[in-house]
RNA sequence: UGCCCGAUAGUAUAAAGGUAGUACGACAGAUUUUGAUUCUGUUUGUCUUGGUUCGAAUCCAGGUCGGGCAACCA
């Protein structure tokens, strides 16, 4: 089957390199900021780059990026661990920037040894202002010409923390003229008096992204490091590190990042909409990380799969979140339990059935699985949708309406004598008959229902929270609009409801993955009690009667 | 007004000079005790102008449009 897909651009690259005997192994990594829990577009990134390792009998290491103590912290780094497994993959070694501070200081001061790195005495702004502009070169600092040994003094002296933050910094000495902005003159180490949450106080100066990051590839001989598309202008920086240092020559290539509608996906705007509570936490269910959709009930395989069907390329792309239901819906549809909920609910009364009586009526768990059943609890009172019934039918209408018949699914037909009406034009009561000879299975009546209906027993159903998300978003691309991204906020994005289940879902466990008829999958909360169940809606289904209406 | 990426149906993604295909969506129909699922069919596309060539989505040149680059962030 992978043989019969066309390759994408980096498996080209790869294969290529296998073909010529440039690698006979390849080793990936990936490279998280442990700044912020894990979102859907780092899934792509994970999925690419152990999807890659694997098939071409390679591995992958696990490399937190933690060069700037101030944002970082151990919580999150208990959350990616636990992400990437949960995704389905393994590293072969888990590694952390900060193991590689010693070395990285050491090949700074390899660069000013040979000429080719300066403390630059400058502040921030001066810095800045001798920058230039992406049309104007840059200017050279008064400090680019100090002396090797001034240099080497200088940065000894940062290290051992006899200066302030922000006094000093070390840059690589390359070219202020070049269009390339990154090429100038970049900044390599800064002074920060910051607990780092794996070095603690060792350190008082940091490397930048730009000095760690090829070098940490290089030092664990990554062979290809796959990042995304705005670290292109980096890559001469990447390899002007490695060449002038001559060390592995890991080589860097760039993909376009995932974009998915009606969310935002960056870590810096989810924080925001954590810390400013406008969602319960990164787990929150209508969050894009990781977390929250698991939360939600997305299944690892249908990440992984929807990170597939996406395709790998260098364009900018906004991915319809449509798909990533159909990949929930595909999986689910085949692996979830049945169930009967009513949401919304109106009492149904069957005025010819007998009061008290209790039917024991079974019903399948799986539509194509006759011989898998459970029982369920029948009476004359039912519980039922209330948008399952329409005082004056509309065209095409299947369902209930005064005169029409429905089967209730896996019970009875039944028809529509009467109902009750409160003073603001609200159904309390549905009346109806039920035809004995229809009974499901033995169906001796000879009428057909166009249209099947849930149900639950009122004096049996249990009751439940049920919590029902739509999108977070009411707009495609919030952080492309006008304004704050938060003012596009969908106020009905979480809707809570008390639902009525049938009994059997009293035993649900936090594995369960259930379909509730006609509603959707459900699965339950980690807010659930044994005494008060609490579902979450993972995602509807597919509704064609939504769009008639 | 510099440099760097990119441009194929509504959204993604293939086609390595030779039939523009696939998935999701949309639409239509069949089946259905979930208006679900399943099945069948249909629709819609190479940014533009030149050039090279028997032949261009593909190669070349100009243009247009979109994105990125001026954090002591990654």
């Amino acid at each position: 089957m992978s043989e019969e897909k066309s390759l994408n651009f980096l498996e080209e690259i790869i294969e290529a390199d296998i073909a010529s005997g440039k690698h006979t192994s390849i080793l990936t990594r990936f490279p998280p900021e442990p700044n912020g829990y894990l979102h859907i577009g780092h899934s792509k990134s994970i999925c690419l780059n152990f999807g890659l390792s694997a098939r071409y009998g390679g591995k992958t290491n696990l490399r937190f990026d933690d060069t700037n103590p101030v944002t970082e912290d151990t919580e999150y780094v208990e959350s990616i661990k636990e992400d990437i497994q949960w995704l389905g993959f393994q590293w072969a070694d888990v590694f952390y920037a900060s193991d590689y501070f010693e070395q990285l200081y050491g090949f700074a001061v390899q660069l000013i040894e040979k000429g080719l790195a300066y403390v630059d005495d400058s502040s921030p702004e001066q810095i800045a202002a001798l920058k230039g502009t992406p049309t104007e070169p840059g200017k050279d600092s008064p400090f680019r010409n100090r002396g090797i040994e001034e240099n080497l003094a200088l940065f000894t002296a940062m290290r051992a923390g006899q200066y302030k933050d922000g006094e000093k910094v070390l840059r690589a000495k390359i070219d202020m003229a070049s269009p390339n902005m990154h090429m100038r003159d970049p900044i390599l180490y800064r002074i920060k008096h910051a607990h780092h949450h794996r070095t603690g106080d060792a350190w008082c100066i940091y490397p930048m992204y730009d000095f760690a990051h090829g070098q940490s590839d290089s030092i664990e001989k990554i062979t290809h490091s796959i990042c995304t598309l705005e670290f292109i202008p980096h890559r001469p920086l990447y390899e002007w590190c490695i060449d002038q240092l001559g060390i592995y020559p890991s080589r860097q290539y760039e993909f376009a990042r995932l974009n998915l509608n009606y969310t935002v996906m960056s870590k810096r705007k989810l924080l925001q909409l954590v810390n400013e509570k406008h969602v319960d936490g990164w787990d929150d269910p209508r969050m894009p990380t990781i977390s929250g959709l698991r939360r939600r009930g997305y299944t690892p395989a249908s990440i992984r799969n929807f990170c597939d069907r996406i395709g790998v390329a260098k364009r900018d792309n906004l991915i319809d979140v449509g798909l990533l239901e159909f990949c929930i819906r595909e999986d689910l549809n085949l692996t979830s339990k049945r169930a009967m909920a009513v949401l919304d609910p109106v009492k149904l009364i069957i005025t010819n059935y007998e009061a008290g009586k209790v039917e024991e009526l079974t019903s399948e768990n799986y539509p194509d699985n006759a011989a898998d059943t459970r029982v369920l609890p029948f009476g004359r009172e039912l519980w039922i949708e209330q948008e399952d019934f329409m005082e004056v039918p509309a065209k095409k209408w299947f369902r209930l309406a005064p005169g029409m018949l429905v089967r209730l699914k896996s019970a009875y037909i039944v028809q529509c004598e009467s109902f009750d009406k409160d003073d603001a034009g609200n159904v309390t009561a549905i009346y109806c008959t039920y035809i004995p000879e229809s009974k499901s299975g033995q169906d001796s009546s000879g009428l057909t229902a166009k249209g099947t209906i849930h149900w639950v027993s009122a004096a049996h159903a249990i009751q439940a929270e049920v919590r029902l998300y739509e999108r977070l978003f009411g707009v495609e691309n919030p952080a492309s609009e006008e304004g704050d991204f938060k003012s596009y906020i969908n106020p009905d994005s979480l809707k809570v409801v008390t639902a009525y289940l049938e009994p059997s879902l009293a035993n649900a466990t936090a594995a369960d993955r259930f379909q509730f008829i006609r509603k959707g999958y459900f699965c339950l909360d980690k807010m659930a009690t044994p005494g008060y169940p609490v579902f979450n809606r993972t995602v509807t289904l597919k509704d064609a009667w939504g769009k008639i209406k």
